[in-house]
DNA sequence: TTGATATATGCACATATACGCATATGCTTG
DNA sequence: CAAGCATATGCGTATATGTGCATATATCAA
């Protein structure tokens, strides 16, 4: 794990043209887009900007079923994305940390960016 | 086109709790991360890094087939991280803004942080 | 132990997409 | 026009994954 780290040290930086990244980073990269290329995943981090909820409430606020939003949780949490809490019968879900939302915001500024262009090339 | 810049204007803070992301920015979002989830894009992007590269360039360094890097580049474009410029008989990709790899460059953080808090649990 | 509630999972299905191969298109030169 | 090079695309296939339905597991209460 602590080679991961030390292997990710050099890709922070990707603009650094003389290192290039490893073909064991570019699918750790990778990864991490697609969890967070699914609609139904972004809106329940988004529903956690709140804090920590349950299952049932994330089921109530999504609108998804049951199933389908257990198993996304599962998903950002075995990831590292989200935090699991049980308490009882329920299980709480958290963001694990704020670069959740930096990777968000970035994506959004990019995409903000794209439009500027459009926005130009249609004049 | 306008009208999907002023519906981003608040998706660009995600954690402002009051305002939710429609259904639409939110497979924006999505998208733009799927973009991005792909190792062979990735490595693209990086390869681009240095500034524009026609595409039997970009074949050669990625080491994919031609018609395989020609989809890609085609995706990315489309997408609107890349640029393409025809002259003569080649086409030239280069990298549209800046942002894309300020995305790149949170999803590293953000790995950092999740290896951080795994070598944590670790001891 | 039995029952109730909250969450997770096995299974089947539909859809998306990455990939290789072959071929088409576009552009330039002779 | 024909030939050749650079790039794009149609097609078939393999694989991944999102989803719903039903059911399993886990925890607590009586």
């Amino acid at each position: 794990m602590l080679d991961y780290m030390s292997s990710l040290g050099h890709v922070y930086s990707m603009k650094d043209a003389n290192e290039r990244m490893s073909d064991e980073a570019l699918e750790l990269v990778a990864r991490r887009f697609a969890v967070l290329s699914e609609p139904m995943r972004l809106r329940l981090l988004q529903s956690l900007i709140d804090g920590e909820k349950n299952v049932n409430a994330l089921v109530a606020e999504s609108g998804g079923t049951q199933a389908n939003v257990s198993r996304h949780l599962q998903t950002l949490a075995r990831e590292g994305l989200l935090s699991r809490r049980r308490e009882g019968l329920q299980v709480f879900y958290s963001v694990a940390d704020e670069s959740v939302f930096n990777m968000c915001c970035a994506v959004c500024g990019g995409i903000r960016e794209s439009l500027k262009k459009d926005s130009k090339a249609l004049g």
